[in-house]
DNA sequence: GTATTGCATGTACCTAAGTACGGAGTCAAG
DNA sequence: CTTGACTCCGTACTTAGGTACATGCAATAC
């Protein structure tokens, strides 16, 4: 891929040179990460990730560490965690690893928490979809009786 | 409560009396029902009560009514129902038990799906932590390891 | 009678995580 | 050379469920 140039050629032109090759536009870039190209942009005004500068000629171009950062958001955010916690979370990179371990087990506690919830409610629902089955008449229905104040 | 008044009085006079009686001014109901006046307006504004006449002279009064309707609206909410959803639940009002049975149902479906997306993600997040109380070295975490790419 | 609450009305703001749009510049193909 | 696709930039819009604020008037308290 990469073009040897031979003669009278400094180290500037040929590392523009492995630029050109690696071309990467911010529409390239989104198709390799399959994500909408205003969203890169938008991690980019939420300094998420931070944008390559612009050439004084053409498109900016997004090296490969660009294309890793926003893995690493995207899986995050499968985890559970919001742009701002991954912001921390990218703050983090070297931290200790306890401290890593804090967002994580409070974020576990909180999906546990939501859990809960949602089993009460479950339960709930469950029990007024019980209280139809056990009714004769169509014309009337017990969920909107037990919504309505006694 | 009711003053009675003997002579010369209207039905008409009668009604305003007892209306006067019962005044309710949108903060009193605010507090009868422990919520935010500006949450009765928006709920006005949604279409979800409706907004009785203003007096020419004076403030506005609600009818029990809207304490039970608001009721209505936050009863449903425990269950989980949006907005939306319970605009559909009062127009449904008289409509056949299988008719709100359904939404219900549908209601229930999405809880239950949901609680398997958190299980999944507390089960990540466990094996995560996991793998941190295995690690000698607090400064190198294996949680931001895996977020990285491969 | 005046000062302080309270109400009415309309509009703006909030969070979260984007999405859309308008106008100008740029690049590549035919 | 022109057309269409892409980029850049800034700003506005989206959903959901409210919350807050500014202005003007009404009612009540002292």
């Amino acid at each position: 891929m990469v073009t040897l140039i031979r003669y009278k050629v400094s180290k500037q032109k040929v590392s523009k040179v492995i630029d050109n090759v690696s071309k990467r536009t911010i529409s390239m870039l989104a198709k390799e990460l399959s994500v909408n190209v205003e969203t890169i942009r938008f991690y980019e005004r939420k300094g998420l990730i931070k944008q390559p500068p612009k050439p004084m000629q053409g498109y900016r171009h997004y090296p490969k560490e660009t294309v890793n950062r926003i893995h690493f958001i995207k899986r995050s955010q499968e985890l559970g965690f919001t742009l701002n916690e991954i912001e921390g979370l990218l703050a983090l990179n070297d931290s200790p690893c306890s401290k890593v371990q804090e967002l994580a087990n409070k974020k576990l506690i909180a999906v546990q928490k939501k859990m809960a919830d949602l089993l009460l409610l479950e339960h709930a629902l469950e029990e007024h979809l019980g209280q139809c089955q056990n009714n004769d008449d169509d014309s009337h229905c017990p969920i909107i009786d037990s919504l309505q104040p006694k």
